[in-house]
DNA sequence: AGAAAAATACCCTAATCAGGGTATTGTATC
DNA sequence: GATACAATACCCTGATTAGGGTATTTTTCT
């Protein structure tokens, strides 16, 4: 009896967890973290993305730990591929460093959550725990994130002196329209409409069509 | 030395709310509920955003708490103009509808946080008191969220079908070079960088590089 | 080893753009 | 009624781009 209940914990209860880091008394560290818990199992860990995919075609876990900075292929590159062909893993990112756009772009390339290294044995655990139950993030992170896509998609200051003929000019040189189109669509000469989309790269403080594309849009994106 | 402890409750540790709900019931029911907490003072309830405006001209809450969805100026509305005007108040939004569109528009409008109207008494207590402690919202909503900046931030097919090389070249143009220009930072020749061009237009169906740049950003952003 | 994909390089021409001017008209704002 | 700004229109020149080719080498995958 007591057989099976093992058993039981160790196939049908078990998370088992893959982890990929580069420094070898991090990685040792969070192995002999997860494999104290009984209810985790510890299934491959590797020093670079690379390695973990050899790993990944034999085991496939329920969770990954992915340092974000390796060398080689970067911890961000790696989730991506990762993600692409094994969709089901849910990524747990670690790093030292907390960088705002590193969270941001983790995410963007299919993390689901993202942890501190320096984070104690509970906490890892607990985000592990947490991960699979829709909980993708400590409470402090979640705040950053908030702040950082509001900053991503507030326009700036630039944008706003344009007059509003101007602006209408940008929006249609976003949609890729030449000065002529530009220029048969409200009407006016294309002579008239390179007048102002002079004006426009003298304000917002570019020299060509591509530079004053690429900030208004990634300006006010939306 | 009781009555000096009541009143250190109400006035220095006490959390002010303000609430902006145009349904009667729904309003009053929160009232009465901010109102059953010892250290929670709500200082005002509104049924507009016009109203509330006024409510702020006498007090300041800690907590907002905004309808979504209110008639006349819309909560998302309300909220850009609040957070302009009084940028230390944490909002946190209200809304029956779990629309993902609008928690992101609330979120860059400087929504702190966000509820769903059929919480619980005790939700709408811990999610004001999380507000406070960098909780902005609970952990369901946060996956929700992780999706959506994943959804709006993931390249499409199109982007994918580029080569290596070719990303590089576009991400170059929407950083706003020259054909010349990329052909230095590349060392490679400025026609060599032309047939990618052509190569990448052909890829994307487009015909101009604003075209050509505005799809790669909207896209990937970033 | 051989096929396929990617990266490299060049030629040509018409079209478009960038940046430097100047100038007129209407509409606010003071 | 003066000043300021926005919108309109034009001239000119050199630089750049778009789109049509062809062709060789390197990488990658099988």
């Amino acid at each position: 009896m007591s057989i099976s209940l093992e058993k039981n914990r160790s196939t049908v209860n078990t998370i088992s967890v893959m982890i990929v880091e580069d420094d070898k008394r991090t990685r040792e560290m969070h192995v002999a973290t997860l494999n104290g818990v009984e209810d985790v199992d510890c299934v491959g860990a590797y020093e670079s993305a690379e390695d973990a995919f050899k790993g990944l075609a034999k085991d496939i876990p329920t969770v990954l730990l992915m340092d974000i900075g390796l060398p080689g292929m970067s911890g961000i590159e790696a989730v991506r591929k990762i993600k692409e062909e094994y969709p089901t893993i849910e990524i747990l990112m670690l790093t030292v460093y907390d960088d705002d756009e590193k969270i941001f772009n983790s995410i963007c390339a299919g993390a689901s959550g993202y942890i501190l290294k320096n984070a104690k044995k509970d906490e890892l655990i607990e985000s592990i725990r947490g991960i699979l139950h829709g909980a993708p993030m400590s409470p402090l992170i979640a705040r950053r994130l908030l702040n950082l896509i509001r900053e991503k998609t507030t326009p700036q200051e630039e944008l706003l002196t344009l007059s509003p003929r101007e602006r209408k000019i940008l929006e249609l040189l976003v949609e890729g329209l030449s000065e002529k189109k530009i220029g048969e669509k409200l009407f006016i000469s294309p002579l008239t409409v390179h007048t102002h989309i002079k004006n426009i790269y003298a304000k917002l403080h570019v020299h060509s069509r591509a530079a004053a594309i690429s900030k208004a849009v990634k300006n006010k994106l939306l």
